[in-house]
DNA sequence: TATCCACAGGAAATCAGGGTGT
DNA sequence: ACACCCTGATTTCCTGTGGATA
């Protein structure tokens, strides 16, 4: 916008033209949808079967038994109980089970699930997002449960079941779920926990682990050719024919199995593809597309992750960001980053700054989220502390912190750190390190 | 070999901000 | 107006920890 002679904007009039006579590259890209429910499910016939037998007597109207379902993310844990959940309404002509699902990573405290079990019921946001006692939304549910679903079942799926189970109060609600049959007359519950740790049922109340714990699927991981018949039967759906070139398939699901076999990863790669190849009015999808896909999605899920977090967590980001520009080794540790986020906060009105202990989990969350890396190391008589590593390239992640209004300004400040040439602890790293 | 540094990270308490019914 | 509730963010308190150093 410099210069008005070479200035030319982007004409989205011509450009929705040449969209539409453009060659079309998907048929329905619903269909590589996370939430797209297909009409068969490969590769996972053992599973489908051992839920369908668990649940099956819901069709006689007997209760069913609680259970968990295990498995790393993308092996179809959600899918195929949607899937169940779909086949049984097919068979029942008279009281229709209910199926109540709850992200237990969105709607992840107790008093939450109550109320949105009761509002899914009944159809509107009747009980408020907060304000009333636990136990009388409970009371209330039961009465809720006998009057509206008479003589049925409802399935309570708790996906991501770990996430609550070692929260406050987590231990609470799931018992409380797990014995929601004794106070019913007529109505009868179902829980169906949902949890891609292993290593979650540690975490629970031994009473909740007797009534929950006992029935439980694991849901293993697909291998490359699994994930290949997978995009294969999506991509019929999903693309028009002959769009896909050779190996472009087989290229996504190697991809995906190299991350644990995660199907979910494979289909966003497809889809992400498709779109690409659609972007440059290409006829048809390639490898490239997809190698390009890769990299948009980790770049995008990055950029997207680090916009939406805190304020607080950009800051320490931040401080981790400045300190790497100062340091050729990309070698930073805590004790620092804590100084130069208490220095960006004091100069930031409104911001407070943050103890040791509240930095260190914002550090272990972005280790968690991918952007750093961070090495627990002894320095001996120098104590101990965390040597971080930024995962991407430091200019990368300063155009981020650039598009973020309160963050702006900060990247300008210097550390007193380095102002006084006292990376003090530092150096002791680096004479470990090298 | 004992000491000791500078932090890690678990558990519980606290605070502020949203809400409720009476 | 009041007593009470729930939640997320944070602080407070605390017990490890591992290896360089005296």
């Amino acid at each position: 916008m410099t210069n008005n002679n070479e200035y030319k904007s982007f004409n989205i009039d011509q450009f929705y033209k040449k969209y539409l006579k453009g060659p079309i590259i998907f048929k329905n890209r619903n269909a590589l949808a996370p939430s797209y429910i297909p009409v068969e499910l490969p590769h996972r016939d053992k599973e489908i079967e051992e839920i369908a037998g668990k649940t099956a007597c819901a069709l006689r109207g007997d209760t069913p038994p609680n259970m968990l379902c295990y498995g790393m993310t993308g092996t179809g844990k959600t899918a195929t109980i949607r899937y169940v959940s779909h086949k049984i309404a097919q068979h029942t002509k008279t009281n229709v089970p209910w199926w109540i699902y709850i992200n237990c990573s969105i709607i992840s405290t107790p008093y939450r699930i109550l109320a949105h079990i009761y509002n899914t019921i009944i159809g509107s946001e009747k009980i408020p997002p907060t304000g009333l006692p636990k136990d009388v939304i409970f009371k209330n549910l039961l009465g809720l449960l006998d009057y509206k679903i008479k003589d049925s079942i409802c399935f309570l799926v708790l996906d991501e079941i770990d996430m609550i189970a070692n929260g406050r109060g987590g231990n609470e609600i799931l018992y409380d779920l797990t014995r929601l049959n004794e106070n019913l007359d007529s109505c009868r519950t179902s829980l169906i926990g949902i949890s891609n740790k292993l290593k979650f049922k540690d975490s629970l109340d031994p009473r909740v682990i007797s009534s929950l714990g006992k029935d439980h699927i694991t849901f293993p991981v697909y291998n490359a050719k699994e994930l290949g018949d997978i995009l294969d039967k999506r991509a019929k759906i999903a693309f028009n024919d002959d769009v896909l070139k050779e190996g472009v398939i087989s290229l996504c699901a190697a991809l995906a199995a190299k991350e644990h076999g995660d199907a979910r990863k494979a289909l966003q790669l497809l889809r992400k593809a498709g779109e690409i190849a659609e972007r440059f009015q290409n006829k048809n999808v390639s490898r490239e597309h997809v190698n390009k896909a890769q990299f948009e999605l980790e770049r995008d899920h990055t950029i997207d992750y680090i916009k939406g977090m805190p304020l607080q967590a950009q800051l320490v980001l931040t401080s981790i960001y400045l300190l790497s520009l100062y340091n050729k080794n990309n070698v930073i540790i805590s004790g620092d980053v804590y100084e130069i986020h208490s220095e960006l906060t004091n100069k930031m009105p409104g911001v407070r700054s943050l103890t040791r202990r509240r930095i260190s989990d914002y550090i272990n969350n972005l280790v968690l989220a991918g952007i750093i890396t961070a090495e627990k190391k002894s320095m001996g008589k120098y104590g101990a502390t965390k040597i971080i590593k930024l995962c991407d390239d430091p200019s990368f992640l300063g155009k981020i912190l650039e598009s973020i209004d309160k963050i702006k300004e900060g990247l300008n400040h210097s550390p007193s750190l380095i102002q006084k040439n006292k990376i003090r602890i530092n150096n002791n790293v680096f004479r470990k390190l090298n």
